[in-house]
DNA sequence: TATTGTTATACTCTATAACTATA
DNA sequence: TATAGTTATAGAGTATAACAATA
């Protein structure tokens, strides 16, 4: 009986649908031991041997302050390297265990992401991805 | 130099831009005092006076351990009413600061929305809006 | 037995401030 | 001065477990 009165906006779908997404992503990554951030951290790292802290963190919307924690356990894993290229950076790379671990890891991401877009109906499946890749290059500044 | 390798999936892309237009919402809330959820219980509740908390939480994805502080702020703030309906849950309702608040709110949340989906290309818009109502709809259960 | 609500607690992501060291 | 990284801290959303009271 009740009505939903916020259902047809669409940013607080993208609100709902995220967190619905990232839970179910999170549960896939949990017997590799790895939240979505540092899956995505071993990623990018992987395909960006040498990136540096600041970088990444530009990459993927992480601030320094959050970056620095995370890479620390990554480092305390023998999953990445840091390797200094001047007195104030590192940069990152992958060990050969997070090298392993990092291809299972996104091997398992895509699984996700082909889940997700299986559930979209078929017509729509375009307009989705283009709408966001538009939004995230907004936000790429 | 560097590639983001995670930047044409999807699901990647809905979690980067939920967290960037939440953060603007909850930027536009802050004049009001309301968190991006306290103000969406204030719309919920306006459209459906008597609602109980249960319910509430069922429509917005908001289990019950949370909603009971949620409620108890807002109810402290004066802006919603409890009436028991039986021994054990309450019916909720807006009062007369609550109404006028949601009122305000609801139209701050409006125009967040129009101001994201200004931002989608025209062509894109109706593919993403429907995709993201397929995906509710799928985490109505 | 199942449901409603509460309390306590914890995890993840995000963010700012203050700081050190280096460019 | 500006940049890279660190530490401490906090806010917000989400979640589970244990519980009391009621249906």
């Amino acid at each position: 009986m009740p009505v939903d009165p916020l259902r047809r906006y669409p940013g607080y779908a993208i609100r709902r649908v995220s967190a619905w997404t990232m839970a179910g992503l999170a549960e896939r990554l949990e017997e590799f031991e790895l939240r979505p951030s540092e899956a995505s951290v071993l990623v990018v790292i992987g395909e960006n041997s040498g990136i540096t802290q600041s970088e990444l963190g530009k990459m993927l919307g992480i601030v320094s302050a959050n970056m620095a924690p995370l890479i620390a356990r990554l480092e305390a894993r023998d999953l990445v390297a840091r390797k200094p290229v001047d007195g104030r950076s590192f940069g990152l790379s992958l060990t050969r265990a997070g090298a392993r671990l990092a291809e299972t890891a996104f091997a398992a991401m895509q699984e996700h992401e082909r889940d997700l877009i299986a559930r979209i109906p078929p017509a729509s499946r375009a307009g989705f991805v283009e709408a966001l890749q538009a939004l995230l290059d907004e936000l790429q500044d």
